[in-house]
DNA sequence: TCCTCGTGTTCGGCTTGACGAACGGCGTCG
DNA sequence: CGACGCCGTTCGTCAAGCCGAACACGAGGA
C-alpha cells in the first residue's frame, strides 16, 4: 500500500482542512472535544495520534478518514472513442475499456449533464485535489482548463484537474455526457 | 462524515483482511512488527489504536488505510433517464444531474463497455465493499445482482452492490455503457 | 500605555496503549 | 502418553499520548 511516512501527511492534511474550515486550532480542538495541545503536536508532526483522536478531528472537519492520507495529481488525458482499446475479459462479463484508475482515498459524484450551443460557461477552481472525467454520450463538448481546451465527441474521454479554473461548452444542441467529479 | 463507531469496524476489517491473506494473528503481528497482544486487543474491539500500529498493519495486508475504516452497503438503485432531475447550478457550467455521491474511502476504476446480444454473462461476486454504477449511453441492458436483474435503456442508470454474483446482458446491438466500478 | 482577547506553543501529571512473557487450548508426532 | 508446535488470550510493566494550565506573541480597544 503507501509508501510515504503517514505521520507527515496526517499532520499536513489535518491542517490544510483546518485553514479550509477557517477554523483555529482552539477552536478545532474544542469542537473536537481534544486538548490543543494535542492538536498542536499533531499539526506539528510530532507524536503517533491514536484512532479516537484523529477520528474526532475528522468528524468535526466533516471530512473521510482517508482524506487525511493521501497526496495530489495534475495533467490532462484524453482517450478518443476511437483509440478506446477494448478488453475482451475473462473475469468480466463484457468488453470493456479501462479510462481511468483512482488513487484510494477519493469521494466522487456521478453526474449526467447536459447543455446546448451558447457561449463558455466557466467554472472556478475547486479545492486542490479535484479532478473530472468526462466522458461524452452525444453532441460536442469543448472542455478543459482555461488554455487547453479540448474538442470531444461522441464517446470521447477527458480528465483533467478541477483545481484550475475550466470551462465547458457545447457545439451542438443535446449534448450531453457522463461528469465524474472527484474531491479529495 | 461516518457515524459508527469507527473502533468496531477497524476490528472486523482487521481480522476479516487478515483472514482473507490466511494469517495468523501471531504471524501478522510479526510481520507488522507489533506484539500479538496488542493485535488481539485490537481485534476484540478493545482499546483505541495508534496510528503507527494501524499503518503497521495496513502496509502488511496491502490494504489501503480506508479498508479498515469504512463498511459495506447494498441495494440496487435505477433512475430512468425519464426521472433525472436536471438542476441548472450557478456553480456549475452546465445543467447536470446527480446520480451517485461515493462514501468515502473508495477506489475507482472508469470503464466504457460494449456488448451484442447473446447469453447472459455472469461475473463472479468481488471482494466485500465493490460496488458497480451503470450508465447507458446506447442499446438496453438487463443486469444485476442475479435474481434482480432490470433493464436499462439509453440514459438510465443503475448501481448494484458488486460482493454478489450478478450478470450483463445486451438485448440490442451496439449496446454500450459507461461503467464506474468501486472498490474499497 | 495597559489591558484583553485571540492565536499557537511548551510543560508536568495522569491515563492508556504497546510490549513481552506466561497461560490454556488443540492438533500432531514420537 | 507426554512433548512439541501453533493458535489466540490474559497479565504486569513501561513508555507515550492525552490533557490542562501556564506560557509567549500579536492585534485591537479603552
Amino acid at each position: 500500500m503507501d509508501r510515504t511516512k503517514p505521520l507527515a501527511i496526517i499532520a499536513a492534511a489535518v491542517r490544510r482542512e483546518r485553514e479550509r474550515m477557517s477554523l483555529s486550532l482552539g477552536e478545532l480542538a474544542r469542537r473536537a472535544g481534544i486538548a490543543k495541545s494535542t492538536l498542536s503536536q499533531l499539526e506539528a508532526g510530532a507524536g503517533n495520534p491514536s484512532v479516537e483522536t484523529l477520528w474526532a478531528i475528522a468528524v468535526v472537519l466533516d471530512v473521510p478518514f482517508s482524506r487525511l492520507v493521501d497526496p495530489p495529481d495534475d495533467g490532462v488525458r484524453v482517450v478518443r472513442a476511437a483509440e478506446h482499446v477494448a478488453i475482451p475479459s475473462e473475469h468480466s462479463p463484457f468488453t470493456g475499456t479501462l479510462l481511468a484508475a483512482s488513487p484510494p482515498g477519493v469521494r466522487r459524484d456521478l453526474h449526467v449533464i447536459t447543455a446546448e450551443p451558447g457561449p463558455a460557461r466557466t467554472a472556478e477552481p475547486h479545492i486542490p485535489g479535484t479532478g473530472e472525467h468526462l466522458l461524452v454520450t452525444a453532441g460536442r463538448w469543448l472542455c478543459g482548463p482555461t488554455g487547453e481546451e479540448v474538442e470531444l465527441g461522441p464517446g470521447d474521454y477527458a480528465y483533467f484537474p478541477g483545481d484550475r479554473s475550466h470551462s465547458y461548452r457545447a457545439l451542438e444542441p443535446g449534448t450531453t455526457a457522463v461528469l465524474l467529479m472527484e474531491y479529495r
